[in-house]
DNA sequence: TGCTAAAACTAATCTTATTAGTATAATAGC
DNA sequence: GCTATTATACTAATAAGATTAGTTTTAGCA
C-alpha cells in the first residue's frame, strides 16, 4: 500500500493539525491516522515526533518572518515598529497552536537562527534612531518581552473579558515606545 | 508496608522534584520511586497527575504572592512597583520549574483566583496614582506582559549572553513605567 | 525483466497514566 | 483488649503513546 508520502506531505498535515488542535493533541498516532498510514511509517520521513515538532516550529517562524517583512514594506520609523508589533500579535492570536509550537525550547541552531532573524528585524527598524548599541538591545529585549508576554497571556485567557484586550495591547506598546524613543532621540 | 504518606508529604516531594528537574520530567513513576512507593498508591492521595500539578501551581502562586507582599512592606509609589517587578522576575529565575508549573493553563477557579490576587497587588500599587479604571487595566496588562514575557524569554535562553540581561530588565521596566506614570499623573 | 532502495507493514518493547480489585495495618468504638 | 471499619498500600491489568527491529512490497531504473 504505497501512499506516496513524503516529508512535505507529512509536515503539511502536521502543521494543519497543530493549527487546529494545538501542539499537545497532535500525536504520531493521530498524524498517522490522518495520513492513512501506521505510526511506524512516519519514521521513514522523520526521526521522530521531536523532529516533526521542530520542523513545525521552523515553518511557523519563517511564515511569521515573511508576514512581518511583507507588512513592513514602505514603512519606517515608529510606524514600522508599531506595525511589527501588531502583525506579530495578530499572528499569535490567529494561530495559537502554531505559535505555541514555535516558542517551545528546542535547543536547536536552526530554530535559534529563525528567531534571531525576527529579532533582527526589530534591530533594523531601530537603527535609524541612532541609539547606542547597548541601549538598542535593552529596548528590543523589552519590546519583545512585551509582545511575547501579551500574546501568551491573551491566549491563555489570563485577561478578564471586560476591557478590550486589543486596545490594551496598543496602549501598552504605545507606552513602551513613547518611553523608548523619547529616551533615545529627544529631538523627535 | 505502611509508609505513612499523606497529601502534604507527596506534594512537598513533588514540589521539590519540579523545582529541581522541571515539570515535564516529573512523572508519577518518578514521584512514586522517590517516595518509596508504587505509582497507584499515589491515587490514595490525589486524583491523578493533573491534580498534583494543579496543587504545585497553587503552592507556587501563593508562595510568590507571599514573597511579593513581604517585599512591599513599607514601600509605596513607583518604588513599590519597581520592587514588585524585580521580586517577581527573580522568583521566576530562581525557580524556573515551579514558575513553569504555575503558568500552564489549568482552567481552574482556585488557580485563577491565586493569579488574580497577584495582579490585584499591582492594582493596589497603582491606585494612589489616581488614574482612570480603564487606563489602570491597560497599564497593568502591559506591565504584567512585560514581566512575564521577559521571565520566560530569559529562562529559555532566548537572549544572547553578551549584554547583561538583568540590566535589560531594569531598563525595560523603567521605560515602561516612565511612560505609564507620566501619562497618568503629569505633575510628578 | 529483474535488482535495488525506499516506503510501507507487523510485531514487539518501553514508558506512562490510570482502574479494578485485594490485602493489611491503623484506628475507633465497644 | 478485641473487633469492625477504613485508609493505604499492593498486584495485576488496560490503554495510549513513542519507538525499534525486522519483513514485505512496490516503484523506478539498469
Amino acid at each position: 500500500m504505497r501512499k506516496g508520502l513524503d516529508r512535505e506531505k507529512v509536515l503539511q498535515t502536521a502543521i494543519q493539525l497543530v493549527d487546529q488542535l494545538g501542539m499537545e493533541k497532535v500525536t504520531l498516532a493521530l498524524l498517522a491516522k490522518e495520513l492513512g498510514v501506521r505510526p511506524p511509517s512516519l519514521y521513514n520521513h522523520f526521526r521522530g515526533l521531536q523532529e516533526i515538532r521542530k520542523e513545525i516550529a521552523l515553518h511557523t517562524l519563517r511564515e511569521l518572518e515573511e508576514m512581518l517583512l511583507r507588512s513592513l514594506i514602505g514603512k519606517a520609523g515608529e510606524e514600522a515598529i508599531r506595525e511589527f508589533c501588531h502583525v506579530y500579535y495578530e499572528y499569535s492570536q490567529k494561530h495559537p497552536g502554531l505559535y505555541q509550537a514555535a516558542i517551545i525550547v528546542y535547543e536547536d541552531r536552526q530554530i535559534q537562527q529563525a528567531g534571531d532573524r525576527i529579532v533582527g528585524l526589530l534591530l533594523e527598524l531601530l537603527r535609524p534612531f541612532g541609539m547606542e548599541e547597548t541601549q538598542c538591545i535593552h529596548i528590543i529585549r523589552g519590546l519583545r518581552s512585551l509582545i511575547h508576554g501579551f500574546s501568551m497571556l491573551k491566549q491563555q485567557g489570563a485577561f478578564g473579558l471586560d476591557v478590550q484586550t486589543d486596545e490594551s495591547f496598543s496602549f501598552a506598546v504605545d507606552l513602551y515606545l513613547a518611553g523608548a524613543l523619547k529616551k533615545a532621540n529627544p529631538k523627535e
